[in-house]
DNA sequence: ATGTAAGCGAGACGGTACGTCAGGTCTTGTA
DNA sequence: TACAAGACCTGACGTACCGTCTCGCTTACAT
């Protein structure tokens, strides 16, 4: 994730562009290689957007080719997600305000931000659209990527029910889907400059959760 | 919906006045043209989803061509668009079970299914993903097309202030979005057999409404 | 070929345009609406040359309709042959300069003066394209259109004949093809502007036809 | 003949001298396509004429693509133009009969017959219709295509020079494009079935030219 | 030290779809 | 019945991008 030769010999060039193509470093895979192409493709969708995100821009841009691009990623999702995921995890780094609500509120609208303000937003509208054209990507995905988002909203209600703020996970499932759910409706048709949402819908979910998750007692239909 | 209007905009005034004739007399719009047109989209979204769904597939289809269908619908998401809000209407018809619990419940089950086991799904997936290409689609899809799923389920809420199960409408703007994000969430992520998670979501919502939607005894972060 | 009606409400605008449209005057034809045709085709023409010469350009431009068009003229060769014909024998008047070498050198020039200097070249130029595209137009080219242009050329060798400069009409095919397909050659080349060949030409057939057709002393092979 | 550079231009610098090798090592022009797509060509020159012409068409029946062909070729007229000199190359060989006369009719009755027998004929008529269409092929036309085919029927000239049956060369410009000009317009206007007209024209020439072509004692007009 | 096998750049390639243009026909309602 | 307006089908255009392939260079590592 980090370039590690410190001894490289990269330009002055901003991310993504190497300046002087390069060749084989023998019978391995070339880690700046594979540097290179997820600097350029983090480019790309900054620059031209999910629309003009092409694998000939990511290899021109990165002085790669494209069959060097296609034996480390299966598609033009796969190498997205790799690059949507490693970005996020450094953007995205742990909170902990101490309450549940706060917590949410400052991870979400971090995330919102995020997503707006560099290239996040227009990476994981990507991932989507792809995903609704491949099975194979779709499956990833959901047994995969997925998970993964969830997990990052999941550790604060964990956090919370450690330090006795909740009772129990139950209902945490719901909670977590609800304000998925939500931020990527916002994402998706582009709402995400109406960050005054996010408060309302922590304090549903954790008004939720707070006054426990039973449902004995509401009316069937 | 079945805006005929061929490609450019009609005048803004609204309210019965026309703004401008029609420029001439002369040979209307053919209606079985823009039926089979339609139609054609349809199967062909059955047939082959949206991966397989091309504007050369459905003017083969329908025996009609691409320029007809250019000149009626400014791209792929228009037309799929207008397929699908024809079909979600006819499909999707007015319940009223009483309680807004049911009521929901009724609903979500019946949009999930039609949308698991129609091409609706896909339609709706096939929406989201060409408006994540297109700036003008993503617009159109904010501003007029997602406002009318909204109302889809905000009509449920209405009803239940009618008959006095819920004291006032404030709270519902999130339970919408909760409800439809979580209902885009499954669909994009390709887990629409998870009927049962419906339910719980319905309970949160319909159990964060009842109590009121003052947010003043939450601890601040 | 000249507009017969005086009082026609024809607008200021010039070659072409019809400012008003007009409607039809009844069960006959309407000779304005084919004059308007036969300028508008000529305009564009002469605007866009042979490349931007669509019917539906010459349709708008005389307020008239592609129907119309249709049902007066086969197709696209017919209406521009009809123009070319009309214009080439207003602007190749006939001359008598008393020697056939004079008369054929001024007639010469002044077709490809014309040919340059204003749609003319245009025009044929197109009438010879599409004669390549449908054979029932290569057809009328061969057995009308073409020997009236012949025509244009032999009027000059018959007059060299009777007035005694020419001993008979023997090789006068041959010279008015050499004639003819040297100007074709150079106008399908586009070196219409090579004027100073024209007179060589001329040359050479004079006196090929001067010292008479017979071939019985030239060598077999 | 046979033009491999991409689309671009190579340098200017010619005799022997690459003035940039090429810019990388890489998979190099498969031979096979280029000749597939050629003889594609060919075939459907052949089979359809020029109206059946289309790129699809040659991309289908050649087992390529579109992409590949305009990689290749600028447009239909660079790709009809490159087949046509070739064949033209191997159908017309070089002839030497002894005498200018001779040498004139084998070679003009060869060439109309491979026009009318073969695709030949379409294929120049092709050449010069889309040449009528697009400025630079028009150019391409007569810079590089007309005097090609000039050079074909000079060489007659020359060898009659040589061997003495002509003084010089002056007349032979005159003489060359009568020839071309000629048979052009029997090819464009279909009449190449009228053989018998190329003696008298071949004569035509010879006369002239071995009387001298002086126009000295020519009356002017 | 040397042969081999992989990584790599360059880019050609077949395929599929895009959105547009023009030709020529058909339909509608007006005059 | 002629006409304008324009909808319509057909078929081709030239371009974009996908993911695969071939080529020949370079280099690590096993021999």
């Amino acid at each position: 994730m980090q370039d590690t030769k410190p001894n490289e010999e990269r330009g002055v060039a901003g991310r993504g562009i190497r300046t002087r193509s390069r060749a084989s470093i023998g019978a391995m895979r070339n880690p700046e290689t594979h540097r290179a192409i997820l600097d350029a493709a983090a480019a790309v969708l900054e620059e031209s957007g999910y629309a003009g995100f092409s694998m000939d821009a990511v290899a021109r841009r990165a002085n790669s080719s494209k069959p060097t691009i296609y034996r480390w990623w299966r598609n033009k999702a796969a190498l997205i997600m790799e690059v949507y995921e490693e970005a996020s995890e450094a953007a995205l780094a742990a909170t902990d305000t101490g309450s549940l609500r706060g917590e949410l509120i400052l991870r979400l609208t971090t995330l919102w931000t995020w997503w707006e303000e560099t290239w996040g937003g227009e990476g994981l509208r990507s991932i989507v659209a792809e995903a609704q054209l491949d099975p194979v990507t779709l499956d990833e995905l959901r047994s995969r990527f997925v998970p993964r988002r969830i997990e990052f909203i999941r550790l604060v209600f964990d956090r919370a029910v450690a330090r006795g703020e909740l009772a129990d996970a139950s209902g945490v499932e719901v909670a977590v889907a609800h304000l998925i759910g939500t931020s990527w409706l916002y994402l998706l048709t582009g709402r995400l400059q109406e960050r005054e949402v996010i408060a309302p819908h922590v304090d549903a979910v954790v008004k939720g959760l707070a006054t426990g998750s039973s449902t004995a007692d509401l009316p069937d239909r």
